[in-house]
DNA sequence: ACCATTCGAGCAATCGATTACCCAACTAGA
DNA sequence: TCTAGTTGGGTAATCGATTGCTCGAATGGT
């Protein structure tokens, strides 16, 4: 393994001088840098990460917190930020809270120790998530998806999910719907609450009393879309259109509607976020409401990218969604 | 942050003794010991894992290479592969290739000059990924899903692809179908190749001469699977059943097949490798080969993990698959 | 021509841990 | 009782890079 020691025997300089030149200060002879440079080339130089992170303080990785590796929702953030991080030089640790917030915890407290140049969270649950470590320290953090109510202050990147969960009410509404449910999802989490939030408005605007017994909380994924299903279907008065707030949940909810022999589109309608592809391969074909997801990611890594001046304001990015109107939910005759 | 010396101090030890309780070295004093313990506990001392990976040549991370991480098959081996690392203490590092051979290479040497404990790889393109350098360093490397060619060495955890693709293939011809079509993956990756062999195979064995103009290659991506598919329909026999090698493919084909107007189990059969939730959505269901994908990932694991004596025998774990039989295949009559 | 100032480069300390090496003390054998 | 051997722990070097401090040389002003 070569080190600065061999460039600068090599260079026939000091290895401060070495170093110099590689974190480009501007105070070095012209020859001397050129010298260097032809060095560093010569034997394929790489500075050990390791090394100068720890005299640094601060290593070349960044981290992701996702609550959900298995939903594509998350992965497509990923892709976003990685595109990013690898045009700066950076390393991605991708890690995997699975909605646990020991988990979170530990994976925080990993990025803490390894001394990660900045820490993209897309996992927090909104009043549980501790990132007041990495806060002290000085690790650049920025939230994305969700957000964390124990740190208002953070910089954000989301979806404008209240905007889009009304929209798509409004135009199940508008198709002549009577008993709209919601399948919204977990209590804790921030965009669960805010799709809530979107609905009531929209019924609200449009003048229907909203009932809360039409809402059914479960997690984001298929099985907790079963079971919130359920126990809507179990209703006395059944919805006859269901927005539903994933579309991971989604594919329990169709599940549980065949199980009833409600068949989409005639005895129910149905709405999801997320565009999945296989939501416009099923028939009927889903109405959704597409995130920009890959943009949300890009947009979280560059905010942690950004050079930290004392006092660069806080970012607080809200990307407006998408309503993509399929067979799902038809006009009602 | 407390350091060793800080520990040292509290336990009026030298750090070198702190040091070697702490890595369990058998020639510590009983209360020596003791007194470390206490220290470590009351100044809740982590050891920096830079510092100690610079000393030790080694850190504490499992790299992951994945070519795809929006495809649920590598996610769910991601999956399994955290489970194990997590439980051992390790961290896991992601890194998604996306099928790029030199962003993969960037990812090694990144992996390299991190001093990574050990390297997953999902990743490879057969012929062309180079681990040499990795292996060189005496790094763990043990290839998942695909093997390369230029390492037949390697540990490796597999699925029987072969075996599946055969067995899918006598599935569709006793069901009655004539023309078997094979779409699959990319040229240079093992898996897509083992599947097209497995076809071949079960064409053979049951009398029929394979027709390699009823074989389609093209990316593991919808994308892929759309392009296929078309150029399939265009035969001037089309094939009235296709065996698609991947779950993303057949997303693919059937927007293909609905394009063309064919109703999938009318007038063409399919199936698929990969049991993602929605092949069981659709209308009709969609027939699969599972594959045990998880399973994959912990073994990987394990395998990465385990104790490397000098002439521990390399593992080469081939795990069967499964056919789920569901309504895309129904028999002709 | 001489002194003050600036500029650039090297020496050595440092980041936090591990470990080679050495030395003190204790045990056992003669 | 004395010595050889063993055990256990401390000192200091080391991993690879960055950077504060210092000092020599060059530049400019008078």
């Amino acid at each position: 393994m070569v080190t600065v020691r061999d460039v600068a025997d090599e260079a026939q300089v000091s290895t401060a001088t070495v170093s110099r030149v590689l974190n480009g200060r501007s105070d070095v002879d012209k020859a001397m840098a050129h010298r260097v440079g032809k060095a560093v080339e010569k034997l394929r130089y790489r500075p050990n990460p390791l090394g100068r992170a720890l005299r640094k303080q601060r290593s070349d990785i960044l981290s992701v917190l996702v609550s959900d590796i298995e939903n594509p929702f998350f992965t497509a953030v990923i892709r976003g930020v990685e595109d990013v991080a690898l045009a700066n030089g950076k390393s991605v640790w991708l890690c995997n809270t699975g909605e646990d917030v020991e988990r979170e915890e530990t994976y925080i407290r990993t990025a803490l120790e390894h001394q990660v140049s900045g820490v993209v969270v897309a996992s927090t649950s909104a009043s549980r998530s501790d990132l007041g470590p990495l806060l002290d320290a000085d690790i650049p953090v920025v939230l994305v998806d969700r957000v964390a109510d124990l740190h208002p202050e953070l910089d954000s990147v989301l979806v404008d999910n209240e905007e889009g969960a009304r929209f798509v009410t409004h135009h199940l509404v508008s198709r002549g719907y009577d008993r709209v449910a919601c399948i919204a999802g977990p209590n804790d989490v921030s965009t669960a609450e805010r799709r809530v939030r979107g609905y009531l408005t929209a019924l609200q605007e449009l003048g229907r009393s909203p009932d809360t017994s039409r809402i059914a909380q479960d997690d984001y994924t298929p099985e907790g879309g079963r079971r919130a299903a359920e126990r809507l279907f179990a209703h006395e008065q059944p919805p006859d259109a269901v927005f539903v707030a994933a579309a991971r949940m989604a594919i329990g909810v169709l599940e549980a509607a065949r199980k009833h022999g409600l068949v989409i589109g005639r005895d129910l309608a149905l709405a999801t976020f997320d565009d999945e592809p296989w939501t416009s391969l099923v028939t009927p074909s889903i109405t959704v409401v597409r995130q920009p997801t890959h943009e949300l990611g890009r947009l979280a890594a560059e905010a942690i990218l950004r050079p930290r001046d004392r006092d660069s304001e806080t970012v607080h990015a809200c990307l407006p969604c998408e309503l993509l109107i399929r067979a799902s939910t038809p006009a009602v005759d």
